[in-house]
DNA sequence: GCATTAACACGTA
DNA sequence: TACGTGTTAATGC
């Protein structure tokens, strides 16, 4: 199903067309620039359709791309010296990455794989660094999007150490949820529950469980392929105290 | 106990 | 038809 033999990033770039109209309306960064940036960043940014399993950056392989969802659900991981990869986070649509390893012009340090058939956009090097020298509408995007991020790795820590499942369930889902850092979600996020299983590291059964649960507590309406959200700020706090 | 895998019936896209 | 969901049974730490 996904015997990708020869290195995705190749393939990717000749499999890379230009952006919708819609694709591009959806893109939050792009309004808040002006005019001839707005042009430099459309002109570079490309888009392709990668496939469930698919890995559009490895670890060590150099950054060409700040990547944004726009459709479909990425997972950020990497693998451990025993092979056992652990999952840092999940990707939804409206969420970029890949900044700080571009600033820097590094290799990627994650591999960020599809956890589903999804559409990526991406914006090379070059464009993203022609963009943070002169736009101040981009570094204030790019500020924001660090701060966000770091906020949720701290909070990530948090629920690693949480020893409820449904605590964890219910704090990964409102990571998800995070309107800044995936403005694409909206109130609907669409997740199966094998897929986040995948994310929290538990068993299909076990997060089915954890759903209904946060459904009973009213925080959640889980919908065929997908999670509602109806009280984010307690699906937030769900475990505490 | 609690979570996991395996297996199944059922409903939906 | 293929996939996602809800459930139960057997197994493991």
């Amino acid at each position: 199903m996904n015997a990708t033999r020869t290195p995705p990033s190749q393939r990717l770039v000749t499999r890379a067309r230009a952006l919708t109209v819609d694709e591009a309306a959806g893109i939050a960064w792009l309004g808040a620039l002006q005019h001839d940036e707005r042009e430099r960043a459309l002109s570079d940014l490309k888009v392709v359709q990668v496939s469930a399993g698919e890995l559009l950056c490895r670890v060590g392989r150099p950054a060409t791309y700040w990547f944004g969802v726009i459709d479909g659900l990425l997972k950020m991981s990497n693998d451990t010296a025993m092979g056992i990869p652990i999952t840092f986070t999940g990707i939804p649509p409206g969420g970029w990455f890949g900044e700080g390893t571009v600033i820097k012009r590094e290799a990627y340090r994650y591999n960020i794989q599809a956890l589903r058939k999804s559409v990526v956009a991406g914006l090379s090097v070059e464009a993203f660094h022609w963009l943070i020298e002169r736009s101040i509408p981009f570094n204030r995007f790019i500020t924001q999007q660090l701060n966000e991020r770091l906020g949720q790795f701290i909070g990530a820590r948090e629920i690693d150490r949480m020893t409820d499942a449904d605590g964890r369930v219910a704090r990964s889902l409102a990571a998800l949820f995070h309107p800044v850092l995936y403005p694409g979600v909206g109130g609907l996020l669409r997740i199966t529950q094998l897929e986040l299983g995948y994310l929290v590291g538990l068993s299909r059964q076990r997060v089915n469980e954890a759903l209904q649960a946060l459904q009973a507590a009213g925080l959640i309406a889980v919908e065929y392929g997908g999670v509602r959200v109806l009280d984010l700020e307690r699906l937030r706090g769900f475990g505490q105290s």
